[in-house]
DNA sequence: TTTATTTTGTACAACTATGTATAAAACTTG
DNA sequence: CAAGTTTTATACATAGTTGTACAAAATAAA
């Protein structure tokens, strides 16, 4: 009986992900996001029931589709270490052939929300704190097989490596050189004891 | 002759810039400020010409009072070492004791606008650049100095200092534990062979 | 075809935005 | 007191903002 929806809800969600990662929340007013997703402003409240509303659910779409993804779900098959680096070497690749040099979407709208809108920024203060917690998680895993010693103090190295995870984000809007940017991460990594070359796998 | 000015223009720059820090810059508007500064628009545009430039003012007034003020400057007579540490501590601590858990107002405004608007993303892209540029010429002093061997890579830890800087100021609005947010810094600093003790001076 | 439902178009309300213009008031110095 | 300048008050133009309301059109299934 009801009629079929007929714009195609997550296509939108990745077209205002792209608007909003452009331009930042506070730039992008719903007539301007509609206008960008061919909709009306009615089809967009009936659609997303307000201007935060779409916000949450590109934060949502974005989080299940960033560099960083790996990083969550199973415990990883191959070395922890190789997984952290690898993940690095892949956000630099990404942040730095973004044409647009928009960095993180995530951190765009931590430096924007945090503290001011209590909805969203209580969200994004607790993603950050659940991605610090995976990588203290993950080097655990790695203190367990072996990979790092036993002394290892995990949790203050995945605090370190958090901050370097939002580092290279924000540093990515101005550093646009991808060698120099992946330099930050390297280099920081070596230091803290936790980079490793891939091992030539598959061969 | 004339009028004296009737408003403290360096005072007023400074409640913008607490206006701005808190609520970022795209959700101050001009009648807000306004009210915020007790004149009226008529005063603002008289005395800033747009609302972009009263924005300039404050970016200038708050670089010039931030905590990695210091850096700048003089060579300086203490170790590089000691100064770097002490500075770090320093930016901890004042994040971490902020009640509003605002950040960096430069960081947050590169996460705003870099690559948005032309005229202040290229002012703050030029100011992130020069930062680095003056971690890595602290670092080759260091190397001077013998704090440091003759091999050490300062463009590539210069970089990494940079990093560490901005993602400290991101991850303040997030995790509000001094002592967590200096855990970061301090493991980041050890890491990278740049932490040093402060030696109980004047004793 | 009727029915149930979603989408759309359009209008409205009530603000708010930036920037400009202009005349009146305030004030300090000569 | 007069001159010169700054500040204020007020209005205007033009455009945009979020959110709501409601009837008309589109659509698929019974």
């Amino acid at each position: 009986m009801p009629r079929p929806k007929s714009f195609d809800h997550a296509a939108a969600i990745e077209t205002a992900m792209q608007e909003i990662w452009r331009n930042g929340y506070q730039a992008s007013s719903v007539n301007a996001l509609s206008k960008e997703l061919g909709i009306t402003r009615s089809s967009y409240y009936n659609a997303f029931g307000s201007r935060e509303g779409l916000l949450r659910e590109v934060l949502d779409h974005y989080l299940s589709q960033s560099p960083d993804r790996v990083l969550h779900g199973e415990p990883p098959a191959s070395p922890v270490l190789t997984l952290l680096t690898d993940t690095f070497r892949e956000i630099c690749t990404v942040r730095a052939r973004d044409p647009g040099h928009r960095g993180c979407l995530a951190v765009n709208c931590i430096a924007e929300l945090a503290g001011q809108n209590t909805e969203l920024g209580a969200f994004l203060v607790s993603a950050v704190s659940t991605s610090a917690a995976r990588f203290t998680q993950l080097l655990d895993i790695a203190v367990d097989r072996g990979e790092l010693p036993a002394g290892t103090d995990t949790h203050a190295q995945g605090l370190a490596l958090q901050n370097l995870l939002m580092g290279i984000n924000i540093f990515a809007k101005a550093l646009h050189d991808e060698a120099e940017l992946w330099m930050v991460a390297k280099t920081t990594l070596e230091g803290l004891g936790l980079y490793k070359e891939h091992p030539n796998a598959q061969l």
